[in-house]
DNA sequence: TATGAATGAGCATTCATTCAT
DNA sequence: AATGAATGAATGCTCATTCAT
């Protein structure tokens, strides 16, 4: 009997190599074949899990969704500025996934597969933040919205500018954002 | 005299044929060819202005900064809502503006060139806000990198999901980050 | 015992599974894959009873060549017209195999290989032919060599346009071309 | 002003080039950078002139049936036996042309394009040949088709075993299949 | 024997860049 | 200055073949 493997382990480490090369190369220059060498395997083995390179890049994408999620997922009750925070690209691997974060929003206007994934993650963590805040505030799914574009604007500025734009920086830029909409939250919990 | 061509004219043309080129197809896809034919030229003019692609696509970006500044530059004194929010993506056209913005989020963080092109504009735009809110609060180059952010997020959702994000709902969203913020300055200008 | 399996049966299988796969997708086109599948099997079975896909292909040109042979191989004495119409193209599975006939007509002058097979079959069914007018004629050879090219004019111009090649037309096109030669056959007979 | 080149005649060079090519490899064989070669260019050229290799194949297929119809266009009146025999395999020119010619047939049935091209040819020549043989037949049309399918059997047979079927062989064969024929448009036609 | 995962060479295609005119 | 034909390198994809199990 030949080898088994197991499709969906093998898509997912394909699929976080995929995120590595992006991460590194960029996504508009990343090549099959770095991938395949990030994960130790020739181009040929890919089209095994996958049909063709997009398909590969949406399931990149999809990864990167998965553990952004994980990250802010399930937020404490009510949520702290800390723990929002620790969702900003202030380590290097978050760092690396929000770059590969950035590198989709340019390119999700011009693909229908890509639009569905963003749109999907964005649902996801509207729903999860503002169920997190049912009781709390008249419109939760407006304060998740707007929790949600706060992070995106502080993070977008941190990508851009890392080195201008420390774990520190980032916390107070969104603590100038968010603080009286916390402040209103923990008003309500009381 | 010979035939004296307005080089910048030239060059401005072209990077606004190129912005076009990018809001249709993508920066990802984007062909020389296809930008010089909006620019109603073929290819080899373009090496006269510009001496690669990257140069021509750089030069693309700097357009698209020059207009969000313009939009946003000189904002009344205290800046409005309503003002802040005419700079989203809420027009066919600013819509256009921002896909472009986006995909050169996702390419910056690999090209030094774009990168010092990205931070120069938010450096701009950042001065030229904080000037503008001297006085009305304590720290002014905070409260205008709040407002970038703010506007950053809302802006990135709202080309992600464009349907889902007509004018009124960016409007309310940014209100609800920036409402109390807006409300200092005026309480410190009265 | 291990289990035995009979290689010269399996051989025939898996080159009659070419021979469909390829009346499906053409010559160029079939894939090894497709051949395995269509015989139940994986690719690497294939290995064992072929050392790689020329050999395979050539297989199935002589399972065709065996088939064609079959037919015509030993006719009436006198032939007759009938008879030799109902080696045309004329059924679906006729029409199939012709079609695979064709196409190695196109490799064979590249390939020594399926020029020998070619070469044998044309020998094979001139000799059952020339045999079968012996006394007939004054070149019997002759006679069947006519026969034979009477047969692949016609069932050429069928298998490239089946839909306005019906059975009947098939055999008025034989009949015109072969009517002199088996009045003269008839008549040495008689 | 650039180099200025006539379309139509770059296109029937590289045509005769893809000829030449397959001829000497096989169409299954045939490298667009072989034709590419022979024609004196690199491939990138080829798609100035045609939009894949495919078409690239098809303009080849024409060329080959514009050439072998020159050759057998505008027979005499009646038609002479050595005037058919000149139409078979029986110079290296023309043997390199038969090939070609045998190589498609075997992918007309999968192709729309190229079983288009072959019926249009044999339409042709079946009309350039009957209208010539009006008024000597009582069926002209069929006439021409026997003339046509004989010459295509003499020539595959010729193709597929080229030492085997000098000139005067293939000649032989022809006139053993169409003697009656053209004795009878002999003597309609005195 | 058979499986099927993986290899890796091969090739069509794309396209920025060059350059003769 | 502009043209546009041609280059040629780059790369995604295919698929026959291999081989550990």
């Amino acid at each position: 009997m030949p080898k088994i493997v197991d499709h969906e382990e093998r898509r997912r480490a394909l699929a976080s190599a995929a995120v590595d090369a992006i991460a590194a190369d960029g996504l508009d220059e990343v090549k099959l074949a770095d991938i395949a060498r990030k994960a130790g395997v020739t181009t040929g083995a890919i089209a095994h899990y996958f049909p063709d390179k997009d398909a590969l890049l949406a399931a990149a994408l999809e990864e990167v969704c998965t553990r952004l999620l994980a990250k802010i997922g399930v937020p404490d009750n009510p949520p702290t500025l800390d723990e929002l925070a620790s969702s900003l690209p202030v380590t290097p691997q978050s760092r690396k996934e929000w770059r590969v974060w950035l590198a989709y929003w340019g390119r999700a206007p011009f693909s229908e597969k890509l639009r569905q994934i963003h749109a999907q993650y964005y649902l996801d963590i509207e729903t999860a933040i503002s169920e997190d805040l049912e009781g709390m505030t008249e419109n939760p799914r407006q304060a998740a919205a707007a929790i949600i574009a706060a992070i995106d604007g502080v993070g977008t500025r941190a990508t851009l500018e890392p080195e201008a734009w420390p774990k520190e920086r980032q916390r107070a830029l969104l603590k100038t954002l968010l603080a009286p909409l916390l402040a209103e939250l923990n008003r309500e919990t009381a």
